[in-house]
RNA sequence: GCUGGGGUUCCCGAGCGGUCAAAGGGGCUGGACUUAAGAUCCAGUGCUUAGUGCUUCGCAGGUUCGAAUCCUGCCCUCAGCACCA
């Protein structure tokens, strides 16, 4: 029984103390340069990290027994929000929290630890490189970086003068997602800065004033379809609700109190005038604009204070909560009068139609109302259904009727900004942002939208960098191939990117501004070339103040004169030289791997950065895309706990195993999910593979001879897997390399000890290649079996196979699969035949005038590709005339399938073949058997027999 | 909606113009081993049949001597769509 654990430990412990992953330049070896993009530092790895980084260790590992000088390094990120909430949440002994860590395994001393930013950075950094060294990576954790460090800080800043050296920086206004304590926060489903909101949505909304009783006064509804003012008939709000005037400017705006407060965050100077209940409103008019129209002031139950403005302008032809709302008060003289409101004049209201849109009339409103039996305005949930449908269809193939105006005859999708556009030129319209649901930061604050007027942003759209970038990545290696054919599309669409915030953050201030710190996408850019500067720093070669613009200039642009630059920045002339020769040997990076969450961003911009600041001689040659690992109930969060630590994983099920599993479970480009059963059953074959090797190492049957045909086979097979788990490797791929070194190849053994294969030099020169090839995936098995099989070296180390061509025989094979056939014929005829226990069994072999046959067909159809039936029959049943039926059948079936043709020996080959197999058959099928030739027999069925195909008896 | 990816036999997952009824794994069935269970090994796993024939690779057409593989249309489904490394 292998021991899993220990084993693992023993040969970490033993990498570690090589350390075989601390690189530096080697100027006899070629470099190879892979990173992961490191991760937040926002708590504990997950099984889910260990997928990436497993590829990434796989890769490594492949390269550096190819001879290659490998460089792994690792960081961790920590800009951003995540690290100041958690640690603030430990702080306030934030009972959840607390217990989780403490469910992690963390003392009460490390909870002390962790409960400043700074500390939670630390411990959490340092524990990611146990991590690694648990699961058997290897790489070299002596460059390890972290973002918020005072010399990174320092190479971002640098970085940030590029930057604005090139005009990339730029300053524009624009609206922030940001919590009202915090500051700035990214609202995405991944929900790093947040606590709740994550899918929510920044709506744009058009804000419609409608003039109401004073000249400067005005109703103010919020809408998304600017388009369809000329369908108003009147303006909803909630009758019990209070609403507020608000002071914009010289104007007066009357809407809710959630909106008031919202918007002051986009309008400098608001002030909350006075209050103005709903029921003094209803029934009053205001004056729509566009339309010039009156129009009436009237209740309903839809209107939430918390969207918009709380009120909202009524379509009833395409807006379903409209029509209904008109609707319900249309059929009930009692709520009209209950409202004050004079019925008389309410039937009249008539909707409006505006819009032709596919698949609906003139109201799509009133359709799909019908359509889908909505019968009241507190159907919510079908309203929502029915507005999306309407909105969808109306903006993709509406068009604006002839009642529209200058609008007439326009799609609706040109309209809705040209009528906003508009509004906005005369005064009558602003513009409102707002999110779609409720969001809360990770400190608890409501999160809204905010106007900064000085933005900085990283122009991402420039004409020349995105071409640029375009062009550089047709020349990369990017897998999966559909990333690399979608990336040109995502350059392009590529914004303009806000790149820093204000706010309570981690990470480096901005060198232009130190109030604003910058962004935590765009100080994780360009770092995978900092890790050749960080080795200097960690081991106190340099410190952070040295780190000076000349300096990188230097290093990374080769701008300046090395003594010159020695002398302002105090490094030591040949350290700076060395310095730069590091950087002229590792960069480009070969391969930035990283999940599927990055291909719209984070890869986007480690090529836009790399491409816009360093030269072309520098530009990454590679990048990997892995899916993720997803739980039955969805993705894996690292933010949300509930996850069992990867320690203890690793202990149920191996690192071994779990490293297998992600390699051969399915291709990278996936997602899967962790499953106990799957993971179980991939110790298992580690299990199995080491029981095998242990019994054939031990096996006293195995003899000292010289090769046979069956060991000719296994070297000839192994070299064809080998081949291609080479060529898989070298794409890649790692199912099929995975596929072929654990199953396929094994199976090719038990093959062989099936076929009584018993050459003990044979077998144990294949098995120690073998379990070199297992180095990648499963390196800890790997290294125990090497050593049990007696050898010294370490696997980590030592070369990976080569493939001898010369050992490649297919027709080896093909043999083997004949035998395989006629085994399994055998056994369907005895089966088919119903004669369980044969008396005896008589093998023919074909006549040989038909081998004579098909060679000669062969020459015609597949050399001569002679296709001609006709031809063919002439002259062939000319040539064999007391057979004609039998070679009008063949010559049909050839021309049909000429693979029939292939590979035909001659009788007497074949006949000594069999007499060669016999007594395997005969003992594996546990029957006796002759073989005889077609031409000795009277039984038809030796009539039956072909060349490649066997005539069988059973009696 | 836009952009891109997929639909393969009980399941997962290869294959992407010809021995393809379709690799490999899992599951299931039978057998060997074992006191037994597990593990391991052997065989089978579309229907049919003395080794044949027939029907299968989302649906409907088409190209070809030949299509799971190429083309056209349709249906279904997944991912991304912005300040998340």
């Amino acid at each position: 029984m292998y021991d899993f654990s220990s084993t693992e430990k023993k040969w970490q412990n033993i990498w570690n103390a090589k350390k075989i992953g601390s690189v530096s330049r080697d100027l006899n070896k070629k470099k190879y340069f892979i990173i992961w993009a490191y991760l937040t530092v926002s708590g504990f790895h997950h099984v889910g990290h260990m997928r990436g980084f497993s590829y990434a260790d796989a890769i490594s590992r492949y390269k550096r027994m190819q001879g290659y000088n490998v460089l792994l390094p690792a960081g961790g990120h920590a800009s951003g929000n995540a690290a100041v909430a958690k640690a603030k949440k430990v702080c306030e002994n934030h009972k959840e929290t607390v217990d989780y860590y403490k469910e992690m395994g963390l003392t009460d001393e490390d909870l002390k630890k962790i409960s400043t930013p700074e500390g939670f950075v630390d411990f959490f950094s340092k524990r990611y490189i146990t991590d690694y060294r648990d699961y058997g990576f290897i790489g070299d954790w002596q460059r390890f970086t972290v973002t918020t460090n005072p010399d990174y800080n320092k190479f971002i800043e640098w970085q940030f003068k590029k930057l604005k050296e090139k005009e990339l920086l730029i300053q524009k206004p624009y609206y922030a997602t940001v919590c009202v304590e915090c500051g700035p926060v990214a609202v995405d489903p991944s929900e790093m800065d947040l606590s709740k909101g994550g899918t929510a949505e920044k709506n744009e909304y058009t804000l419609i004033k409608l003039q109401y009783q004073e000249p400067n006064q005005y109703i103010v509804v919020a809408t998304l379809r600017p388009e369809t003012m000329f369908g108003q008939t009147n303006v909803w709000l909630d009758y019990n609700q209070t609403y507020v005037k608000i002071k914009v400017v010289d104007e007066i705006w009357i809407a809710s109190k959630e909106f008031a407060e919202k918007i002051k965050y986009q309008k400098e100077n608001t002030q909350i005038l006075g209050q103005i209940n709903g029921k003094e409103l209803v029934g009053k008019y205001c004056l729509a604009p566009a339309i010039n129209r009156e129009i009436i002031i009237l209740p309903s139950s839809f209107c939430d204070s918390n969207i918009g403005t709380g009120i909202v302008t009524s379509v009833p032809s395409d807006a379903p909560a409209d029509w209904i709302g008109l609707y319900d008060l249309q059929r009930s003289p009692e709520d009209c009068k209950s409202f004050g409101l004079d019925y008389e004049v309410i039937k009249e209201i008539k909707p409006i139609s505006i819009i032709q849109s596919k698949d609906f009339g003139k109201f799509p409103a009133i359709e799909i109302c019908e359509k889908l039996n909505i019968n009241s305005q507190k159907d919510i949930e079908k309203l929502e259904d029915a507005k999306k449908e309407v909105y969808k269809k109306g903006f993709h193939t509406g068009v604006m009727l002839e009642n529209c105006g200058k609008f007439a005859g326009m799609k609706v999708e040109d309209a809705k900004n040209l009528m906003k556009e508009d509004l906005i030129k005369e005064n009558h319209a602003d513009i409102f942002y707002d999110l779609s649901e409720e969001v809360i930061c990770r400190c608890g604050s409501k999160v809204l939208i905010k106007k900064v007027d000085d933005q900085w942003f990283i122009d991402y759209s420039n004409e020349k960098l995105t071409n640029d970038t375009i062009d550089h990545v047709k020349t990369m290696n990017i897998l999966p191939e559909t990333f690399k054919t979608n990336l040109p599309q995502i350059l392009n669409w590529f914004d303009a990117r806000a790149c820093a915030r204000q706010g309570t953050w981690l990470g480096t201030k901005l060198p232009f501004d130190q109030s604003y710190t910058i962004e935590p996408i765009s100080d994780s850019t360009l770092y995978p070339i900092y890790y050749l500067i960080s080795l200097y720093v960690n081991n106190g070669k340099i410190n952070a103040e040295q780190l000076t613009e000349e300096f990188f200039d230097y290093v990374f642009l080769n701008k300046g004169e090395s003594r010159e630059v020695s002398q302002k920045t105090d490094i030591d002339f040949n350290l700076l030289e060395e310095i730069k020769k590091d950087v002229e040997y590792w960069y480009p990076l070969d391969i930035n791997l990283g999940g599927k969450e990055h291909q719209t961003v984070h890869f986007p911009v480690f090529l836009m950065n790399h491409v816009g600041i360093l030269p072309k001689k520098y530009h990454p040659q590679g990048i990997f895309v892995n899916w993720w690992v997803v739980a039955k109930s969805g993705k894996i969060s690292k933010s949300k706990g509930g996850v069992k630590s990867i320690a203890d994983e690793a202990k149920r099920y191996s690192v071994d195993a779990i490293r297998l599993f992600y390699a051969n479970i399915a291709n990278p480009f996936v997602d899967i999910s962790f499953e106990e059963d799957d993971l179980k059953n991939y110790k298992q074959r580690i299990d199995k593979i080491y029981s095998f090797i242990e019994e054939i190492i031990n096996d006293k049957q195995l003899i000292e001879k010289e090769s046979e045909k069956i060991d000719d086979w296994l070297i000839s097979q192994f070299n064809i897997r080998l081949e291609k788990i080479i060529n898989s490797m070298d794409r890649i791929e790692f199912k099929n390399a995975t596929d072929e070194i654990y199953f396929n190849f094994y199976n090719d053994l038990l093959w062989y000890r099936n076929r009584n294969g018993k050459n003990k030099k044979v077998l144990m020169n294949l098995i120690i290649e073998w379990i070199k090839t297992m180095g990648l995936f499963t390196p800890h098995l790997s290294e125990e079996l090497n050593q049990m099989v007696g050898n010294k070296y370490i696997i980590a180390e030592t070369e990976f196979p080569k493939v001898d061509v010369s050992k490649i025989n297919l027709d080896l094979d093909k043999d083997e699969q004949t035998i395989e056939k006629t085994t399994s014929d055998i056994r369907n005829v005895i089966k088919m035949a119903n004669l369980e226990n044969p008396k005896k069994i008589t093998l023919f072999i074909s006549e040989k005038w038909i081998y004579n046959l098909f060679n000669e067909l062969k020459e015609e159809i597949i050399i001569k590709e002679n296709r001609n039936v006709k031809e063919l029959m002439n002259k062939y049943l000319e040539k064999y005339p007391q057979n004609k039926p039998q070679v009008s059948k063949i010559i049909t079936w050839a021309i049909k399938t000429p693979a029939i043709l292939e590979d035909i020996k001659d009788q007497e080959t074949e006949y000594l073949f069999y007499k060669e197999i016999k007594e395997f058959l005969e003992k594996n099928l546990e029957v006796d058997l002759e073989i005889i030739l077609a031409e000795e027999s009277v039984d038809p069925k030796s009539k039956q027999a072909l060349p490649k195909k066997i005539g069988i008896l059973i009696q």
